[in-house]
DNA sequence: ATTTTTGTAGAATAATTTTCAGTTACAGGA
DNA sequence: TCCTGTAACTGAAAATTATTCTACAAAAAT
């Protein structure tokens, strides 16, 4: 397991908010040198902590403003036909996220579209179109009250 | 509405996937100049199409490795009572994303924490003292397959 | 046909990242 | 206690990158 101080989690903070700050920035909210900072960031990024850095767009900007939640159940469970579901499932661009889950429904999935016709679409070409989905049900998203992408230590 | 050709989408999909390549190597891959490339950063910026960029971290680095998906019920669903829910819901430093939705539930959170100790202490003392919760499922994610930032365009 | 706008390129400059040499703090072993 | 090796730090120099500026070309508008 990676020791991280308080410092680093301080940086961990700061970076999962802006990556585009400068080491300079850094420097002064941490009281540090420039180097110190590069040094820990890049220690961060050898250890696999920070795993990559990305732009993030906004989904109303781009036509994809209509978020929906699916759960998916399989009409069986062997894992020839899980590798199966997870192979066709992660294909799919409008699927953001994709988790395998404990209780009455075997998959979550978030998906991003513009609209409840390409919903429609997406869930009549797509979705079941793959083989071996038992029953799904939707969950329209109303609003947004949070999204990040920052765990906060 | 703003306007995005070809080669924005594909400067959005290089960004979203690592934000931290330089305006050079951008350049290369989309055929352009550095100054061209430069100028469709700052205006995807200016028109909000990119609202920030962020470092993402490993969960198991630290310590947040065990996920769930909590969908939550109110008892009343008046303006009021939603908005303090909604108040409190968003002070928990341990809900990641949190959704207000179409459904037999009203909200599906996603929670991280370090393990299923960690996670009834956080339904007990932080979830279920929230005023007005009516029931709540619990769904533990078995396997991250995607979770994605990025949008494909 | 002409003007305006938009997007682009290349050079110059400003700023930042990265490297380097040297210093300090500290834990473990003799 | 003292020594020694390690890790983290600092400040300056070098390398690279971002940003600005001027100029040009193509497309759209008048």
């Amino acid at each position: 397991m990676i020791r991280l101080d308080a410092i680093d989690h301080q940086l961990l903070g700061l970076l999962q908010h802006d990556s585009k700050q400068t080491n300079k920035a850094l420097a002064n909210k941490l009281n540090l040198s420039i180097t110190a900072v590069y040094e820990r960031i890049k220690k961060l990024e050898r250890n696999g902590v920070i795993r990559n850095y990305a732009a993030l767009i906004d989904p109303e900007k781009v036509s994809r403003a209509f978020i929906a939640f699916c759960q998916i159940k399989l009409i069986q469970h062997s894992e020839q036909h899980i590798k199966l579901f997870e192979k066709e499932i992660l294909r799919l661009k409008e699927v953001l996220s994709c988790y395998h889950i404990s209780g009455e429904y075997d998959y979550i999935i978030k998906i991003y579209v513009e609209n409840m016709a390409a919903y429609r679409e997406f869930m009549v070409t797509k979705l079941t179109a793959i083989a071996h989905i038992g029953s799904t049900q939707s969950s329209f998203v109303i609003n947004e009250l949070k999204n990040s992408t920052a765990i906060e230590l």
